[in-house]
RNA sequence: GCGGGUGUAGCUCAGUUGGUUAGAGUAUCGGCCUGUCACGCCGAGGGUCGCGGGUUCGAGUCCCGUCACUCGCGCCA
């Protein structure tokens, strides 16, 4: 017989009633009768009851140990009277008699109970991260992802991509985030970086002929933390030579919606084929977002035009000024209280935004300041336009025009939840296409790379030469599920001048680009395929899969918001030994007063 | 760096307009119980109400500061 187990814990039935067998798991549930012991029994598996009687001289071990210990079970598989079945339980319709126990490993008193679904502060979950992943919904999750990273790599795998690996410890990638610098100990002053993401590998992969490359790809980015994003994470990294954008989206479509259907259980899923292309200006001026949730109905309208002249004064000057007036519709709020439309007003406040103006109607009576003073007929008017009805209040969002579109698109989502208008049970996919290749950066009062200065441009040599900069478009390519950005994308710019005069337009000469780029540079000199590819955020995927709100959620072993790993202790201070062979030296900062522990 | 929320027993929480010795569930420990499956019953221990200061005859409660956790903004293409 095994040293520990004939059978796994949710392994037994019915078939198995007679059979002398060896279990080992932990200690979920004991129930104590005196004369009679149950145990739920509990491996990675599932759970088997154990019964232990005075007949039993496991009776007496079991009975002083504490949940979580570990434990090796000999007995018999008995069948469970009728009236004894569980039916919750998929090995119910039997029970272990233990003839003998050996205890593996006595758990004491538990920081943090795992036989319950609770929800536990983070910190002290993170501390004993390792019962919390004993728990049934983070040891799921935690399945799901390697599943669905599984998932993944076949269906990339069947398209023809090959999976590489790049440097952990390289140079610095052209992103915009902060690095993660590692001294070299061989090169004193000298650090590498950790990739925020592969990309100037998987663009010298191409370059190299490989035609299709992807990776399961750790990325790292020193930047503050939220719930859907990490110091590191993993992107499904791919890249793909001699392709255009529609090429690109086709790849990628089956694989993300073949993946969610695969783990969707019973929601829907965009099909595969049928993503929505949705330009950039046209996302922010419907959404406000460039990463809009297609689960919301609403549409934000412009109805600047109505305001050019009207005797709400505050929206005329606002216009006048050359300010945009915005309007997300509440549908059906005939029945809601001045309360509901106040407290957007107090939300939209609190979220740092002046204020959110509103109309409400009420068989087809206007209210609200800013109907009384606009008038009826005007409003009337307004109302025909966006095609809204007698019952459908109206909300208002003014301003320059990158806070108006900023602000409506948050009410959006505000309205959308407080109506509870957001469709539940599917995946909404949708790529956001057309990003600009500059933007005017009012800080430094000059054009720049509004995103990645590496994308093509559309029209590409042409378009740098005849266009207004802030008119071009880049190939470059948003993917969005939920309202969650998914990945970022583009063809590649792999034209040496068209990248100088790309440059030349965010005011960097030739020299400047040799310098920083010219590895890059130099490569694309020497045969460069025309290329472009993505990377989907596996966290996020399987976040938005296991219904998640945060990544930490479906990460083994997460940071804390401060980046902080409180299991491992990390980071912490390097000895003055490694500092030296390092030849570094740590300037203390100075002394927070003493803090005490919450 | 900034704003919101939270902080009371190991854990989850309640605690009224400021008023006696701060409670419950769970966990722990002890006792009883031979059919439970979130077993039940009896009992016990367990508290610097995050920390510091202030107002008050009196503070878990009000005020100020501070720390921790968390959500968001900035940041992150």
């Amino acid at each position: 017989m095994h040293a520990y187990r004939t059978h796994n814990c949710a392994q037994l039935s019915a078939d198995n009633v007679g059979e002398t067998v060896r279990l080992s798991g932990w200690v979920h549930r004991k129930r104590d009768f005196g004369g009679v012991l149950f145990v739920d029994l509990r491996d990675h598996f599932g759970i088997t009851q154990i019964v232990a009687d005075e007949d039993s001289p496991a009776l007496e071990v079991l009975d002083r140990l504490r949940a979580e210990s570990v434990v090796t079970i000999d007995g018999e598989v008995k069948a469970r009277s009728a009236d004894t079945v569980n039916p919750k339980l998929e090995t119910g319709d039997i029970e272990v008699f233990a003839r003998a126990i050996t205890l593996q490993s006595a758990a004491e008193e538990l920081p943090l109970p795992v036989a319950d679904e609770l929800d536990y502060p983070e910190h002290i979950r993170l501390k004993y991260r390792f019962l919390d992943l004993r728990r049934e919904t983070m040891h799921r999750n935690i399945m799901l992802r390697s599943q669905v990273i599984t998932s993944l790599r076949k269906r990339m795998t069947d398209q023809g991509f090959t999976e590489f690996q790049t440097p952990i410890l390289t140079a610095s990638s052209p992103e915009g985030a902060r690095d993660f610098l590692v001294p070299s100990r061989m090169h004193p002053n000298n650090f590498y970086a950790l990739p925020q993401a592969p990309q100037m590998f998987k663009q010298m992969l191409m370059v190299s002929g490989f035609d299709r490359y992807f990776q399961i790809a750790p990325c790292f980015r020193d930047e503050d933390l939220r719930a859907d994003r990490s110091l590191e994470f993993y992107q499904l990294d791919f890249e793909m030579s001699f392709v255009t954008q529609e090429d690109v989206f086709q790849a990628l479509e089956p694989v993300l919606a073949g993946t969610f259907e695969e783990f969707a259980d019973g929601k829907t899923v965009t099909k595969s084929g049928e993503f929505p292309r949705i330009p950039y200006a046209e996302a922010i001026m419907k959404f406000g977002t460039d990463k809009p949730d297609l689960r919301n109905p609403l549409i934000i309208s412009d109805v600047t035009s109505h305001f050019e002249k009207s005797g709400f004064g505050l929206f005329e000057k606002i216009v006048g000024g050359g300010g945009v007036v915005r309007v997300v519709p509440a549908p059906n709020t005939a029945d809601k209280s001045r309360k509901f439309f106040d407290d957007m007003n107090n939300w939209a406040r609190s979220e740092g935004f002046a204020g959110l103006g509103y109309v409400t109607r009420k068989g087809g009576e206007f209210g609200g300041p800013i109907a009384k003073n606009h008038g009826p007929e005007r409003m009337e008017e307004l109302y025909n336009e966006l095609g809204l009805g007698p019952d459908d209040g109206l909300f208002f969002a003014a301003g320059k025009e990158k806070d108006a579109a900023k602000l409506a698109g948050a009410a959006r989502t505000q309205v959308g939840e407080q109506l509870e208008l957001i469709e539940q049970g599917c995946y909404k996919f949708c790529w956001i296409v057309d990003f600009p290749m500059f933007e005017y950066d009012e800080e430094a009062k000059k054009v720049d790379f509004s995103h990645n200065p590496f994308s093509m441009p559309q029209g590409e040599m042409e378009a740098l030469e005849t266009m207004d900069p802030l008119e071009i478009k880049a190939w470059q390519y948003d993917i969005v599920c939920n309202g969650y950005e998914l990945s970022s994308g583009a063809i590649r710019n792999h034209r040496p001048d068209i990248m100088y005069k790309a440059f030349e337009l965010a005011g960097y000469d030739n020299a400047t680009v040799d310098k920083e780029f010219g590895g890059m540079i130099e490569a694309f000199k020497l045969g460069a395929p025309p290329h472009g590819g993505s990377a989907p955020g596996i966290d996020r995927i399987v976040m938005l899969l296991a219904g998640e709100e945060a990544i930490r959620e479906v990460i083994a072993f997460p940071m804390n918001q401060k980046g902080e790993d409180l299991m491992m202790g990390a980071p912490s201070k390097a000895t003055l030994a490694q500092l030296r062979e390092l030849a570094l030296r740590v300037v203390e900062q100075p002394q927070k007063p003493n803090s005490q522990e919450g």
